[in-house]
DNA sequence: ACCTGAACACCGTTCAAGT
DNA sequence: ACCTGAACACCGTTCAAGT
């Protein structure tokens, strides 16, 4: 009984040591996606896991604090894809318009998700933060994007922030939108951001 | 003493007859205002309206149908926000360019409730409701204004659906991102608001 | 009809105590 | 160091009871 109680050798230890941290995070990612945020409970975490009621306070100050390493984690998967779409369609416009598509497409697979990283629930203030960090990094993939456009001709010279700014926005209220279901019409969000990225580029050619 | 624990004549009656639902949803709007969405709770209103904890249950179902009816409230005044621009700009170019700086100052000047509105705290679903209805119509103003553009050849003739959603979707953008504190460049919401109109207009001309 | 008080089933968080 | 159990101060909601 002593033994079969014990799936694993020395699982205890590997539940309570060291890793209960990006086990909580994992879990919370998990909980969240299938229930959405105010599904997750710090006690229901813990239950999951095993694991005391108040043992994630050793790694967490509180439930924001778990929140904040959600979005965290969300913003460097987030990155990783939009730099994915940007690269393997072969950057340029096409890349760009991949880009546009695969923001929404990354919203609507991880609507949960995508809600803790910009539904307003953290704090967001401390510039300093990892959470920080990693939503500005994810930014910077479409800053970049747009200078090297820039730079080949592309997209006509001028201050690359509030362009990317009005982009990002854009992608951003369309993701919303189509989580919150408030976009009635035919299409779907992709097919949208199809055309809004469409109707941006005609309005940022050097030409225009 | 009787007297003067009565401020007013039948103010007990006042505060619980027929005007109870007004009431809250005014008060939830305040409280939203000053503390949040997760500063409203139902005893805390109950409290403020010298109520009993549970006498909201009269007129509500239960918390979700009161934030309901607080986005609905918003809906009104932002549509009337949004047609008001429309209309004192000149519509046209100008009154269209006027609507999209007024959509994110509304959503500035009132953060919290503009969450309630499109924070994905309501289901949104139900097509029938009161809410549905009331943010379809702020929506329409939009349609409206566009169509009345086709019509004197300021936007190219196509169909005006998509064309909202993605001018809806960037202003909504903006507005979220503001509201957030993620844009950290030198431009107010205001102002970026300004740019992007500028920019999805120079994307619908009819030369385009 | 409308309102009330007590009670139920939850929360996040704290804290003294264990190993 | 890390974890635990009990307790505290909140919630939304229900329900029998009052007028």
């Amino acid at each position: 009984m002593a033994v079969s109680s014990r799936p694993q050798r020395k699982a205890r230890d590997a539940y309570h040591h060291g890793n209960l941290r990006e086990a909580l995070i994992a879990q919370a990612v998990q909980t969240i996606r299938k229930h959405g945020v105010e599904g997750l409970t710090l006690r229901g975490a813990g239950a999951d896991l095993r694991v005391s009621r108040t043992a994630l306070y050793r790694h967490f100050p509180d439930k924001h604090a778990l929140l904040a390493a959600v979005a965290t984690e969300g913003f460097r998967s987030f990155r990783a894809a939009l730099l994915a779409a940007w690269e393997s369609a072969g950057r340029g416009r096409e890349g760009f318009a991949a880009m546009g598509m695969a923001y929404v497409r990354f919203a609507v697979i991880n609507p949960s998700h995508y809600r803790v990283m910009f539904g307003g629930f953290l704090d967001s203030a401390g510039t300093e933060s990892e959470l920080s960090v990693a939503g500005a990094e994810a930014f910077q993939v479409l800053l970049d994007a747009i200078a090297e456009q820039q730079a080949q001709g592309l997209i006509r010279a001028e201050d690359p922030l509030p362009l990317a700014q009005y982009i990002w926005a854009a992608v951003h209220g369309i993701a919303m939108l189509v989580i919150d279901g408030r976009l009635q019409g035919a299409q779907t969000g992709e097919e949208l951001a199809r055309f809004a990225m469409a109707r941006i580029r005609t309005g940022i050619d050097p030409g225009a």
